[in-house]
DNA sequence: GGAGCATATACTCGTCAAGGTATATACAGG
DNA sequence: CCTGTATATACCTTGACGAGTATATGCTCC
C-alpha cells in the first residue's frame, strides 16, 4: 500500500474522502451516511491516517476524523503535466465536460458558457 | 478494472502515461525506455487503451500510441473539490511542496518564488 | 512465400488486498 | 464495577491483477 493511487483506487476510501470535504466525521457517521460495516470503515480509515490522507482527533468514545491535504497535494502535482497536453486539446475537453455534465444532470437546460 | 483510479494505480502505467506526455511513441521505443519486458508493455497498453488513457494509430509492423485527455480530467474533476478545500490549508500546502521539491531535486539553490 | 521483425495474446503462478466474522480495547454513566 | 456504546484489531478466505514464459498474428522485404 504504498503510493497516493494505490490508496485512492478503493472505491470505499474515495467515499471517505469525499465525504470528509465537507466536514469531520466520526466513525459512526460515516458508517451511517456510507452504509458500510464499522470494522470496513476502520480498517479504511486507518489505511487512510497511514498515508496521512486523514487525521484523527478524540472525543470521549468517538473519534473524528478529518481531511489531510497533502497527498491529494501530490496527485494534483502529478497531474499537472497532463493538463498542460490537454490544453491543446481543449475542444475535446469541452466535448467531454459537456456530456459528463449532460449524463449527470436531471433538469437544467441552460448550456455551460465559455 | 474499473475505473480511472484503478488504472492508474498500476506504476508501469503511470511511466507510460508520463512517456506519452512529451510525444506518441511505439511500443517498441516504449520498451526500451522504460526497461520493461515487451508483453508487458502490451498488456498495460491494452488496459490503457480500453480504459481511453491512449490510442493507437497502425504504421507498418508498428502501432504509435499517445495520449488521450478524457479520463485523466475526469480526475482532475474528481479532484477539484478537494482542491477548494485545501486552498483554506494554503500554508500547509506551500510547506508540503516545497519538501516535496527539495527531496527530488539535486543541485538547484534558488527558493520557490510565491 | 519464407525469413525476420514488431506486437498481441494465452496460460500459469504467486501475491496481496478487501470483505466477513469474531473479538479486543476503551470510555461513559448509573 | 457493570453495562452499553464506540472503535480498533485479528484471522481467514477469496478474488483479482501483474509477472513471466511461450506462442500466435501480422506486416515487410527479398
Amino acid at each position: 500500500m504504498e503510493s497516493v493511487f494505490e490508496i485512492i483506487a478503493e472505491p470505499n476510501r474515495r467515499a471517505i474522502l469525499s465525504l470528509l470535504v465537507s466536514s469531520q466525521q466520526s466513525v459512526g457517521e460515516i458508517e451511517r451516511q456510507l452504509r458500510m460495516p464499522q470494522p470496513t470503515v476502520s480498517k479504511h480509515l486507518r489505511v487512510l491516517r497511514e498515508a496521512g490522507f486523514v487525521e484523527s482527533t478524540v472525543d470521549a468514545q468517538r473519534r473524528l476524523y478529518r481531511l489531510k491535504p497533502e497527498p491529494l497535494q501530490e496527485l494534483d502535482v502529478w497531474l499537472a503535466p497532463f493538463r498542460r497536453f490537454w490544453s491543446a486539446h481543449l475542444d475535446a475537453l469541452e466535448r467531454h465536460l459537456d456530456r459528463m455534465d449532460r449524463s449527470t444532470r436531471t433538469k437544467r437546460k441552460t448550456r455551460r458558457s465559455r
